[in-house]
RNA sequence: ACCCAGGUGGCGGAAUCGGUAGACGCGCUGGUCUCAAACACCAGUGAUGCAAAUCGUGCGGGUUCGAGUCCCGCCCUGGGUACCA
């Protein structure tokens, strides 16, 4: 075929043929020679969605590869182009992977619950059911025209009763279990009940320790427990299952009836409101995810996800390994338990912490400083943790009047309480250790109690030693010894003084599980006797039931409450509802096999994806979802539902992509007070009264910045030329007649405001364009703009791309101008994926560029398609395979923007090559189908394919054609470099340096020395050491 | 305070292993085409300098024939976390 045969347009197109010769817009049929991207893009989204093209089935016949975005929460204000940079990333990962011949599931949903919807219903009576619809739609609208390779069959909404049947059928799941600690894993909570009644229970249990139970429970017989009624057996049980309630601490506002969240509270009271809250224990559903703290720990070595993440994991865990120790309390039974990392430190206790919220304090309280032990703990444990951590300096706490003994000297140590102590973590005692610790030294100092020094060399009379490579000094049994040594030696002395043992203590704790909320999934328990009960898998899904408003009742019940007759056979149902990463912490499973009723997915589906292959999604997630997320794969698989432990093998995250908001000036005006015309220049601190509100005045933000570099000297042209603005301003507000005058303070806090500014207003960078700006409001019809040239300018700045700081950038509109394509290409070119960066809709020019340019690879203006079958010649073949092997090194490291620019480096060497060639051609096609599939199809289709591009195998590149018969060198003299020589690439490092040496210039650059030294690196360097 | 990223032209960013710093794109300058504009195309574009040349990857040291890259000590920006015993 000669180059200048075009491909006949189908005149009429036959059954399923494709859309060629589809008129677009009112029969306007669209232009070949054109890289009409809105006709093109049209026409591949219908043929994708009529033909199925993405439908991706479970075929175990073909090596799987599992390809998930983190799924959105659908808000009402849509999509912005920061959103689809993730999605864009994993979908060219996904279309690479299915040119490799891989099946490829790469589904997309919706995580549906979610309390925006329910604010919203709250202000509106609208249902969230109704708003989460609406926001889907939109979502599903924009996303499809980015032309994501999506199955959309696959589809799942968290708040679908088909999809939380199978939440709640999970949450039961764990409510029928506990765990094992011994086997190291989720067992059958029969199990344990089998083990009570064969052997009975001792709090020393290795086998069925949880954390807490022990110290409410006691030991008891197999004979017990058989006498025990249901009740009691069910009360106890709680105390091993994964999901129990508990009496967690929480933010209760009784003013809302609800209980809010820490980001909720500020400085003790609601954020919304500025409601009272005070921290109380409440029943709350939690799950046990601290039984998995040592293997979500220890999995963190099997996965390829980013090292910052895994450190935000292992920090969030928190393992320390110390010694509990127990002080036996002298004026009563008992003893109080301390975790410790620090045992070796022990000579040096001087007295005892208790956290207010310590169960103890209360019993051990002398009756003469009850009052104000009181006192004190009603303050302090209403401050947030976040409040006491907040104001590090103010120390606080209140002697008890007790006393307990050390555990080697028996001396009597006094016991406090201070809020430095936290009664979530450890065993909210501390045992205080003034000269070894900095937190128990300033509470020493405060409060005058003995410091001792624990530690050679310390001075503790200016802060404690709190390092770890010194020698301990205390007399006794560890002096001398060093740290490392003395923390054994310290703990096989407690061990045998029966004191205290060794113990791993974590940080992390159980997750609370209930909301207060109604748009959640409910929680499928009844209670019979007060006591909670699994209902039948039969009874799933438990439907959120209507209510009448979404708030609290009256008495401060969740809105469940208000649902009528929300029972199970004349039983009470649980009124709280799921969180909302419950939906998130599985749905990766139920993509795989998304219609099942029988079953959260078929055990076939499940064994044929497997585990994510790669997971793309904001690093904001790392201690939430992800670690739900794998704790949650993990329970699943002890309990035999599915065959692996971890959810995602690697994990990418995607950084953000900024908005650069503009900022008008608007200049401050004032009606009476000050006569600045005098003074010229007035340093006035104080605000001015008389403040004008009416049209305002803005100033461009260079006349503004050359105004106040002018000094306000009346003198200078720029004061002068402001001044004539602002009279010309007044007279138009006020009339020329009235006499009335402006004035300003030329102080700068006071001088003007920067206001957001839409930055869809501007012209270009920093140009804003008056006329459309005084269109947005009828405010300002008569408002001036000051500019001392023709363009009047805003400043500009990079921030979070939101919608109150105006500075959204709508990817429907840049693909209406521009194209899916261009959007795809352009959100990978502007750098690294990991990494924020700033959007800036100037640079798009250049990939639409790159597009078009492209295009016309394989279109002549005139003559139309002009693909030839020439046989290609080597530059041209060097260009492809050069091309092709960057192309797949960098998507297999996920470095887009690097291919972007590599294909544009190769349509600029094969338009230089003037090359029009099939050979050269269509591998390129292929290869840039998965970053932009419309163009792509397009032209696959004109050459002359009648299948989708997506099923074309990927071009493989050939290292022949790589290989250069030459190399030129950079010679350098001293690591400077001065010259090129080229030799060929055969010639050994003797023969290039003999021949560098040989060379006129060098000579002339050696003046005749002879060099120190000769460095030759083959196909790289020569370096002349003179 | 700690942990994690990052700091390179006017801007976004390139630079496998320590080997020509600034690929690619934006912007800007000049030119061609055009009645004109837009588009397109061609050339140039780190700084200083007429040039030779010198300087240049946050700052200060070091290792090396050679450092954006490795080592030591700082500074700054972004994100996360915490009276964690």
């Amino acid at each position: 075929m000669s180059s200048d045969a075009p491909c006949p347009p189908d005149p009429a197109p036959a059954e399923g043929a494709y859309f060629r010769a589809c008129p677009l817009d009112g029969g306007v049929f669209s232009n070949d020679m054109q890289y009409d991207h809105k006709a093109i893009e049209e026409r591949w989204r219908k043929k994708w969605k009529a033909d199925k093209t993405y439908q991706v089935p479970n075929d175990p016949s073909r090596p799987k590869y599992y390809v998930l975005d983190m799924f959105p929460y659908p808000s009402g204000a849509g999509l912005h182009v920061g959103h689809p940079l993730g999605y864009i990333a994993s979908d060219i990962v996904a279309r690479f992977q299915r040119h490799r011949g891989f099946n490829v599931l790469h589904p997309m949903g919706y995580d549906s619950f979610g309390l925006p919807a329910e604010q919203y219903a709250i202000q509106t009576g609208q249902h969230p059911a109704k708003t989460t619809e609406e926001n889907t739609a939109r979502y599903r609208e924009q996303l499809d025209r980015i032309g994501f390779s999506f199955d959309w069959d696959r589809q799942v909404f968290t708040s679908d009763p088909a999809f939380y049947k199978w939440t709640q059928w999970i949450f039961l799941q764990l409510f029928d279990s506990w765990y094992d600690h011994q086997q190291q894993q989720a067992r059958p909570i029969q199990e344990l009940v089998a083990r009570f009644e064969a052997q009975g229970w001792a709090p020393g249990d290795a086998c069925a320790l949880t954390g807490d139970v022990e110290e409410e429970l006691g030991a008891f017989t197999a004979a017990e427990w058989a006498a025990h009624d249901e009740r009691t057996k069910q009360l106890i049980l709680q105390g091993f299952r994964l999901a129990y309630l508990s009496n967690a601490w929480v933010n209760w506002c009784p003013a809302l009836g609800t209980v809010l969240a820490n980001d909720e509270v500020k400085d003790g009271v609601s954020e919304r409101g500025g409601h009272p809250v005070e921290r109380k224990r409440m029943p709350q559903w939690s799950l046990r995810i601290t039984a998995y703290a040592q293997r979500l720990l220890d999995g963190l070595d099997t996965l390829d996800w980013s090292e910052s993440i895994k450190e935000a994991q292992r920090n969030w865990i928190g393992r320390s390994e110390g010694a509990l120790v127990r002080f036996k309390l002298t004026d009563a039974a008992g003893d109080i338990e301390v975790f410790t990392t620090r045992p070796d430190t022990l000579f040096g206790v001087t007295f005892v912490t208790l956290a207010p919220e310590h169960e103890l304090v209360e019993v051990i309280t002398s009756a003469d400083r009850k009052a104000e032990v009181r006192a004190y703990v009603g303050t302090a444990k209403n401050r947030s943790e976040r409040d006491r951590q907040a104001d590090v300096k103010r120390v606080s706490g209140v002697f008890t009047g007790a006393y307990c003994r050390h555990p080697f000297t028996g001396h009597e140590v006094p016991i406090w309480v201070g809020d430095y102590v936290l009664g979530g973590y450890g065993t909210g005692a501390v045992m205080a250790v003034p000269g070894g610790d900095q937190r128990d030294w300033n509470f020493a100092t405060h409060f005058g109690l003995p410091i001792v020094a624990v530690t050679e060399g310390a001075d503790v009379t200016k802060e404690a030693d709190e390092r770890k490579d010194a020698i301990i000094s205390s007399p006794g049994f560890l002096k001398g010894l060093p740290v490392s040594a003395a923390i054994p030696r310290a703990i096989d002395e407690l061990v045998k003084l029966g004191v205290g043992e060794r113990r791993v203590n974590y940080r992390l704790r159980d997750a609370a599980f209930g909301r207060q909320r109604y748009w959640g999934e409910p929680i499928p328990i009844y209670y019979k006797d007060e006591v909670p009960y699994a209902l039948p898998e039969s009874a799933l899904p438990l439907v959120l039931p209507e209510v009448d408003k979404f708030l609290p009742t009256e008495t401060g019940e969740p809105p469940l409450a208000r649902a009528t007759d929300w029972t199970y056979q004349g039983h009470p149902l649980e009124t709280t509802t799921m969180p909302g990463w419950a939906g998130s912490s599985w749905y990766f499973l139920r993509y795989m096999d998304p219609h099942n009723a029988g079953r959260f997915a078929a055990k076939e589906a499940v064994d044929y994806w497997g585990q994510v292959d790669l997971y793309v999604g904001g690093s904001e997630h790392a201690t939430g979802h992800l670690l739900y997320f794998r704790f949650w794969t993990k329970f699943l698989c002890d309990r035999g539902w599915i065959p692996f432990d971890e959810p995602a093998k690697k994990l990418v995250n995607q950084g953000m992509i900024q908005g650069v908001s503009a900022k008008i000036f608007r200049l401050n005006l004032y009606e009476s007070v000050l006569d600045v015309s005098e003074s010229g220049k007035s340093d006035i601190e104080k605000d001015l009264g008389g403040r004008f509100i009416g049209p305002p005045c803005f100033i461009s933000f260079d006349t503004l910045d050359l105004w106040i570099k002018s000094g306000f000297e009346p003198s200078h042209p720029m004061d002068a030329f402001v001044r004539d603005q602002l009279n010309t301003h007044a007279q138009k507000v006020f009339g020329r007649e009235s006499g009335r005058t402006l004035y300003y303070n030329p102080n700068r806090e006071h001088l003007y405001s920067g206001l957001y500014c839409p930055i869809d207003l501007l012209e270009d960078q920093c140009t804003l364009s008056i006329e459309r700006f005084r269109a947005t409001s009828a405010d300002l019809a008569e408002a001036s703009f000051i500019h001392h040239v023709d363009t009047f300018v805003v400043s500009r700045e990079v921030e979070k791309m939101s919608k109150s700081k105006l500075n959204v950038v709508n990817p429907d509109d840049i693909i209406e101008r521009y194209g899916a394509d261009t959007l795809r290409l352009y959100e990978m070119f502007l750098g690294p994926l990991e990494q924020s960066k700033p959007w800036d809709t100037n640079g798009i020019e250049g990939t639409f560029r790159f597009l078009r340019k492209f295009w016309h690879l394989f279109h002549d203006e005139q003559a139309g398609f002009r693909v030839s079958d020439e046989a290609p010649v080597k530059a041209e073949l060097k260009v492809l395979h050069a091309t092709l092997k960057k192309v797949q090194e960098d998507i297999e490291k996920m470095s887009f923007n690097t291919s972007v620019a590599q294909f544009m480096i190769a349509v600029n060497e094969l338009g230089a090559l003037k090359c029009h060639k099939r050979g050269v051609l269509e591998p390129l096609v292929i290869a840039l189908a998965p970053f932009a599939p419309h163009i792509a199809e397009e032209l696959w289709d004109k050459l002359g394919h009648r299948t989708s591009v997506t099923l074309a195998p990927w071009p493989k590149w050939d290292a022949q054609y790589l290989v250069e018969d030459s190399f030129s060198y950079p010679i350098s003299f001293n690591g400077k470099t001065r010259l090129q020589l080229e030799f060929p690439i055969t010639l050994d490092p003797k023969g290039v340096e003999a021949a560098v040496l040989a060379d006129p210039e060098v000579q002339q650059r050696l003046e005749g020395k002879a060099p120190k030294k000769v460095i030759v690196v083959p196909k790289r360097i020569v370096n002349i050491v003179v």
